[in-house]
DNA sequence: GTACGTACTTCCTTTAGTATAGTAACATCC
DNA sequence: GGATGTTACTATACTAAAGGAAGTACGTAC
């Protein structure tokens, strides 16, 4: 970490700083779970659905989509009756698993 | 990351989830923010409202005032006139910098 | 005595999230 | 053959939280 020690430095978050946007991709009570559930591999909406229990299908569905329009997921609709709905992480979401994995490691100091 | 890859799996967010609780502390528009500023050393709340251009005081207090509650940061007043305050980050919070640095790389790869 | 700096607080609006109900298309149960 | 179930949503109504605009209290400097 030393060579980046001052990565968090004011000019570099002049204009719009990486951790503002990554922030702004994250940001809500699920976000991070949805994402988290979609690292082990492609899911439909209602296995996303159960695993995160408490979750309304409004706040489920418009975090795939807002997910979806930053290119970090897929949706795959198969005509099957009744029509199911697979999500998957792109290459570029699966980076999304380092951001986790911090945040993992981070919340397990937590534990008093 | 290969002997953790199983590490966002469902069984080990049963009950209060590592990666929830991460979320919990750095939800919000401006958390990751303050964090990032205070990653360079304690400062006055006056420099972090200048360093971040746009947050509102009653915004900047409650952020810090939920980071102290948390143990992240300690806030330290002087009798000084005007009386100054200075907040620090603890041994705790400055573990906070992973998280911040996989944002930020990961916010690197969102340039389009 | 008015303007300034610091660290806030109060009020109000906007947004996020919850709870619940409903839809379409078919398949199976009784 | 009508009722019920499944999937992936959408719609509506409500509440709680987040955030922004503006004001406050305390003193110093001039």
């Amino acid at each position: 970490m030393n060579k980046n020690e001052r990565f968090y430095e004011n000019q570099q978050c002049d204009g719009i700083c990486p951790v503002k946007k990554t922030a702004e991709i994250i940001d809500g009570k699920w976000t991070t779970q949805v994402i988290r559930e979609l690292l082990s591999g492609k899911k439909r909406y209602s296995e996303v659905q159960r695993a995160l229990d408490g979750i309304s299908p409004k706040v489920l569905t418009s975090r795939l989509r807002m997910l979806e329009s930053k290119k970090l997921l897929t949706r795959t609709i198969y005509a099957t009756v009744p029509p199911t709905t697979e999500y998957e992480l792109t290459k570029l979401g699966e980076k999304l698993e380092l951001v986790i994995y911090a945040m993992a490691k981070f919340g397990e100091e937590l534990r008093e």
